[in-house]
DNA sequence: TGAAATATAACACTAAGAACTATACTATAA
DNA sequence: TTATAGTATAGTTCTTAGTGTTATATTTCA
């Protein structure tokens, strides 16, 4: 295995795959805590589904961008597809589709 | 109050006032499932704060990244304050910091 | 000894996001 | 009816977070 990685996060996955490989052994300072489950790759938010995630949540575009820490003008492109959630956004927006709005703050 | 507010900050903090002025009335499109300690002002993450919450967590710089689906760079980057953290970025580092990093994706 | 994980670092580039302003629709209250 | 305020879209300019890549050094472990 003596193979380059293309991407950071073939070598993450390839750090996980190792880890669950090795059968019931945890190696030490690594692979603690690691939850392959997280790992996989996270769904683009399309613009209608953030408008749902929105709604289902209950509140307007402004209050949802202070939850989530960004500009109004922010969530309104979001929502009409001008500009793509990062990561980081992403990541959270998936959350409060999972566990509701109040779970990023309480 | 034909106030201007200057910010969408302060006219969704505004609103959120508003429902809670109202005493038990709730108004019916807006308001709902508001929480003011969500709309607190979020502590910036210090440098030496991220690599404390990524050290508690025990991961790698690179699983960390993972998880937050960012770049390896950008967290190094975080924890040598070369660049600092979006928005959505903090709110989820708060959320790992008070919730741990199984809370972002179980 | 060597392989792999870890972390720092510097580069050029892209695009997310901020801040601001204007417009328009709608619902409620005077 | 007329205001008023909340809501959402939209456009513009600008800043900077983040990406992707590569290189280097140290450490860990087989």
């Amino acid at each position: 295995m003596t193979k380059k990685y293309k991407s950071e996060a073939m070598a993450a996955l390839h750090e996980s795959m190792q880890g669950l490989h090795d059968i019931g052994i945890v190696p030490a300072k690594t692979m603690r805590r690691f939850d392959a489950s997280c790992l996989a790759p996270i769904e683009d938010m399309a613009p209608e589904e953030i408008v749902k995630v929105r709604n289902e949540a209950g509140v307007s575009q402004a209050v949802f961008a202070r939850y989530l820490h960004v500009s109004l003008g922010t969530v309104s492109k979001w929502e009409r597809g001008e500009k793509h959630p990062s990561g980081p956004a992403i990541t959270l927006l998936n959350i409060i589709k999972r566990k509701g709005l109040e779970s990023i703050y309480a």
